[in-house]
DNA sequence: AAGGGTTCTTAATCTAGATTAATTGATTTT
DNA sequence: AAAATCAATTAATCTAGATTAAGAACCCTT
């Protein structure tokens, strides 16, 4: 385990490498995403002070995921492969968690409650990540946030 | 852990309760899906023969899930809270890369997209579970996806 | 076997969000 | 500070999938 210092843009791990490690953001904030065939980007997660990131497919293969820091950045570096066997079950489980209530929303809410949800599950980012990036975490077009939030402001 | 048999039709966990376990299909077939404000159900996941369910959010409160099974069914059962803190991180890891690549299909694949991912995840349950169900479990209605499946059998 | 309920499909219409494009404002680069 | 690139917003048009509706094919139950 050890600490490093990384710049706002600078891409930590990229689709297909297989050192997969852990990292716990001590200060900054960082973002995972995915790359399609047709090379459109979809954001994953974020993860500010206190958040843990980690590509779970690179436990068995290559990392599905880029990971990219959106601010100059101080982060706890774990080696997965070592560190995973004596992950907290618990810890895991709300991940799980997480992730199941993210699925049951892109299946089932609106882009509107998409945002909301958005707005909740991180407080106090929404000034530090750009638009285009959180409609790319709801699943949606820049265009069609910005379409859904001015209606939601000044409704009919 | 003890063994148990349910009935087809028989609904195993509702929303709500506290009393989480963890289900290990002997025989048969799971669905776990939920219910949202407008009374809509969404399924989250199947499990055939060899697959376990739990659902994650009651580790730390009541259930967001129901279980139901599709089939008459033999089940293992484990009891959570106990169980839980000595489960295998490398399986839960599994667990998250499976609700990660689901995330990431939900934000950027085409309904026919995510159903061909869907026979690739459940290869040979297709004749078991109901059209709708199957819709719901990719976030479209049943009308969609007959159309989609016309469509690609006989394109243009 | 007849009746009443689901399930599946097809078709017509409607709508949330995509696409395209143009405008303005920021940020970087030189 | 001008040029160039990038970000955000607005508007017009388009489309995947929703909604509504109706008919056909299955269950169930009695």
């Amino acid at each position: 385990m050890k600490t490093i210092q990384v710049k706002k843009g600078e891409i930590i791990q990229r689709k297909g490498e297989l050192n997969s490690k852990i990292y716990s953001v001590e200060k900054g904030l960082l973002r995972t995403y995915s790359i399609d065939e047709k090379g459109r980007e979809h954001v994953f997660m974020f993860a500010p002070e206190g958040w843990i990131v980690t590509d779970a497919s690179a436990v068995n293969g290559p990392c599905e995921l880029f990971i990219e820091a959106l601010e100059d950045s101080t982060l706890c570096t774990l080696n997965a492969e070592s560190e995973i066997a004596n992950a907290s079950p618990v810890a895991l489980m709300k991940r799980i968690a997480t992730l199941q209530k993210r699925s049951i929303m892109l299946m089932s809410a609106s882009a509107i409650e998409r945002y909301h949800d958005f707005l909740e599950t991180y407080p106090d980012i929404v000034q530090r990540v750009p638009q285009k990036m959180i409609a790319s975490y709801l699943g949606i077009t820049p265009e069609a946030l910005s379409k859904v939030k001015g209606e939601s402001v000044k409704p009919k």
